[in-house]
DNA sequence: TAGATCACTATACAAATTGCCCAGCGAAAT
DNA sequence: ATTTCGCTGGGCAATTTGTATAGTGATCTA
């Protein structure tokens, strides 16, 4: 018999089952929704209802294919804080969205800047992305750090355990 | 004597027809091997193995559920410079890793500092989030800026593209 | 408190997809 | 000349998906 005593309903924007699901297709993405249901104990129409809302809502996005930049050739990393003149931000943006090597770009606070993640297939590459991007007009200064090594890569586990672990508030 | 003009075996890591159907991919993740076939206009098994040599190559590592945070109530996203302790990158690193909201962390040229991507539910949240960063032991100083907006988002299409496009070399 | 809702279970069934195997073919490498 | 390799085109069984429907308990509402 299903049934708890779990009064959440529409505040949190994801439950524990939701919280499951997500960590298990974290773990292992390409499972169809019946091995879901089956790995989660639930019915597969519960697993397809719970991904269909999850897609509502907009808190999952979509399946992206996940490249290693590395493995393509694109073995370097760099971030560079990017100061531009006031008020050109969105030409600025678009030039910078210009450059391939660029792979993301955020506006930040401290003086209107940029932050922008770029990559690169060697330091000579490097130059030259770098050389491109100071290029875009109304940049005014550019500073770059290459990363080292990347001793926490993107995630989003952590947080979904925490929902996992917590009955909802 | 390497004749070049179209010798391209195991030196591209990603030809043509790789980058459509990683582009392919990238657009609509959840379509299955066949229907990747028909619209490449090519045989099913060439799919199958172009896409197992990805993954042998370790150019594509899977397909994670991507997640708004946004919409999962994680409205907030700032960047951390750290600066730390000589020598203590390790420890810090585990710290970091400790704490749920930190999404990403990367070492980097400059001072053998640190940069962090973190999220927050709120400003309050935030400084929360930064305290807890702050507490971490040989953390020495934390500069953060807040993502006010995110012209650019995370892509690998364009270098996708690029490869599609251009011939081998 | 009597419905009305809602989420989930449990099944069912046709259609589509997957996993795997095989023979043939042409280009490149030995 | 021979082998190797990548792609095609087909085939087949097993599994999964897409879609419905009915039943049940709990929550929401008038």
């Amino acid at each position: 018999m299903p049934s708890d005593q779990q009064s959440e309903h529409s505040d949190q924007p994801v439950d524990e089952l939701d919280a499951r699901l997500l960590l298990l297709l974290t773990d292992e993405p390409r499972l169809g929704v019946l091995e879901c249901s089956r790995r989660l104990g639930v019915a597969r129409g519960t697993v397809q209802a719970r991904l269909d809302r999850l897609v509502e809502r907009g808190v999952l996005t979509g399946f992206p294919p996940a490249l290693d930049l590395g493995a393509m050739g694109y073995g370097l990393t760099a971030f560079a804080v990017v100061e531009i003149a006031q008020g050109r931000r969105a030409e600025v943006c678009e030039g910078l969205a210009a450059i391939p090597e660029v792979c993301e770009v955020h506006a930040t606070t401290g003086q209107g800047d940029l932050f922008v993640r770029m990559v690169a297939r060697s330091n000579a590459d490097l130059q030259r992305v770098v050389d491109h991007v100071v290029d875009v007009p109304h940049v005014r200064r550019l500073s770059t750090s290459i990363a080292l090594s990347t001793p926490v890569p993107p995630r989003v586990r952590p947080l979904l355990e925490r929902v996992k672990g917590r009955p909802p508030r």
